[in-house]
DNA sequence: CTGAAAGCGCTAACAA
DNA sequence: TTGTTAGCGCTTTCAG
């Protein structure tokens, strides 16, 4: 027991094992690299004393040695509305989950999006935006730098990087399709934050079916919010005050449509023969509460996990690929919130 | 411009600086580290070559040579009920918030809670908990490891960690105890997920509360949940169908008091009238829908705050202090769901 | 199939 | 106040 090294680290070292091993660094190294040209005797006893010593090698030191990392940063903008509930949780949580499993040391970067700051990307291994609310320039600092970069929830056209996004208009659309498949014609929209790509689309989803079924856009019909919970409230009150109310409303989130709810039953209205209401997000609470809320589901667990996926496979090339654009389905859950006209 | 030196990493090193800067490497890390003794015409050289070369510092060669790492993980149980909403998500986002500024880099780390797996700790500068269910071992692991560590969200009396808790127990009691000074006596008790502190303190304070007021204990006015709103509306309903209903329920957490009031309404029971709830957690989400929800305010955020502040503290200390146990306080928050009897 | 040795980029004695 | 130099722990040629 002789520990001659004072390292900083203090920690077991492949030196140590290859030592108690009977062999070079270079060959221990090989095992934990799964290179096969090692004895199989070799290979079991380096395995062995790696057990036994609980050997971990310092991914800093492997990380100086290949100029690689696997550290992924997940960068969120700190904005109010959006990244303020469950689409946020619901990102990281997938993210977290995929990054398990392949290896990857998930970094969590909240950034302040009003500042215009450089990230630190040095040590990076791969970048993922969810979403680029002011971020913009360093997507594109992150694209110079030659760092693998995906980014989700946002369908970048004029940059050459790799986007997962969801169909935020053909989602919306078929919402508007499917209450006016219902006999509604006189159809509201509550939208969230339209500075955000995904509310920008929805509103003109919105607006696309309308046309395309030949009804006329009201322009006092389209309500935008910021996606807070208060400001649903009062554009579901500025609705109700219209003297041509709509017979039911699209509203660009579920929490959003569940605050719309729940004031139409303070004001004693019944939900869905006064009102109907279709959400967006597939929110879980929207299954509680005395009527579940119709929704167009948004798959967003699938978008972090194709978003890391992405990123892994960018990570693992040698040089840069072509970037993806990739573009997921919605699906429309009937519920309860809808009736027929 | 001639790069001679292929560095796997391919970014400006130090050495780059200090040949343009005209300074040695030693230099150059004395002003990155701003260490006070270099000649000021040097440090402003060397600064500007910083600038314009856009060098940043490769951490792993810094983690390498000073065997320290400022990489933080936030280790979070992925169980189903507790870590599935409103607590995990305002966590990470104070947990990042103040790590930002402690230019320290958070590392989320969603763990199986089921598995006795260790931890890879190799390379972590400092280890936070958020609560350990099921994750006891990891903690002892890390405690021996040397590895900074603070648990929050559980007071840990008997392991020698430093761990930020919160006063469920004196919260139950104060919500229990306005509930009787507004001349209540038949009072329930909706729990959360008992293999949880939280919950199990919750109740606890619940029972002590009742029995301080000479109040008999009734088994069937304490219903156990896994925090799911599922669950809660449940054990609401199992409360109205008994021959002696309650007159107020104080509710482990605030979505699932919600759920309670949603039942109530469903089955035309007027909030605060036919029933009194009381909360826990100050969920924004109480604060919308027809009543307000009273409840207990816990301090998240201060708690998630004080977690990294220890954490740093410990971090920053050259040998392992004596961990600081601390419990935070709760408080009343009195909106609209209670009524006087 | 294996090992010696040269880095990776940085910090920290130690000298100057 | 500065620079020289010896590592930190690992990967990776390049010879054996």
């Amino acid at each position: 027991m002789t520990r001659t090294k004072k390292s900083p680290s203090g920690a077991i070292s492949i030196e140590d094992v290859a030592q108690r091993a009977g062999v070079s660094i270079t060959t221990v190294s090989r095992v934990i690299n799964k290179i096969g040209t090692v004895k199989e005797k070799n290979r079991v006893k380096v395995l062995e004393v790696v057990k036994e010593l609980k050997f971990q090698p310092s991914i800093f030191a492997q990380r100086l040695a290949t100029g690689k990392s696997n550290v992924v940063a997940l960068i969120i903008p700190r904005y109010e509305g959006v990244f303020y509930s469950f689409y946020a949780l619901e990102l990281i949580r997938a993210t977290g989950n995929l990054c398990e499993v392949f290896k990857l040391d998930l970094l969590l970067h909240l950034t302040d999006s009003h500042t215009r700051a450089s990230l630190n990307l040095r040590g990076m291994g791969g970048l993922m935006f969810s979403d680029i609310i002011g971020t913009r320039y360093q997507v594109e600092e992150a694209i110079n730098s030659g760092i693998p970069t995906v980014v989700i929830n946002n369908y970048v056209k004029d940059l050459p990087v790799s986007c997962i996004a969801i169909d935020n208009a053909g989602g919306a659309e078929n919402a508007v399709n499917y209450l006016v498949s219902l006999g509604h014609k006189k159809i509201a929209h509550i939208s969230g934050d339209v500075a955000t790509q995904a509310a920008a689309l929805r509103l003109e989803g919105y607006i696309q079916a309308l046309k395309k079924n030949n009804i006329p856009v009201k322009e006092e019909y389209i309500l935008k919010t910021d996606y807070s919970r208060g400001q649903a409230r009062s554009a579901a009150e500025a609705l109700f005050k219209l003297p041509d109310t709509p017979t039911a409303v699209f509203v660009a989130s579920d929490s959003m449509a569940l605050e719309v709810m729940t004031l139409s039953r303070e004001m004693g209205k019944n939900i869905p023969s006064d009102l109907s209401i279709v959400g967006f997000d597939d929110n879980p609470s929207g299954l509680y509460g005395p009527v579940a809320l119709t929704t167009v589901r948004q798959p967003l667990i699938k978008m972090a996990e194709e978003g890391v996926k992405e990123l892994k496979r960018l990570m693992d090339l040698k040089k840069g690929a072509q970037p993806k654009k990739i573009i997921l389905a919605t699906e429309l859950v009937i519920r309860e919130s809808c009736r027929t006209l």
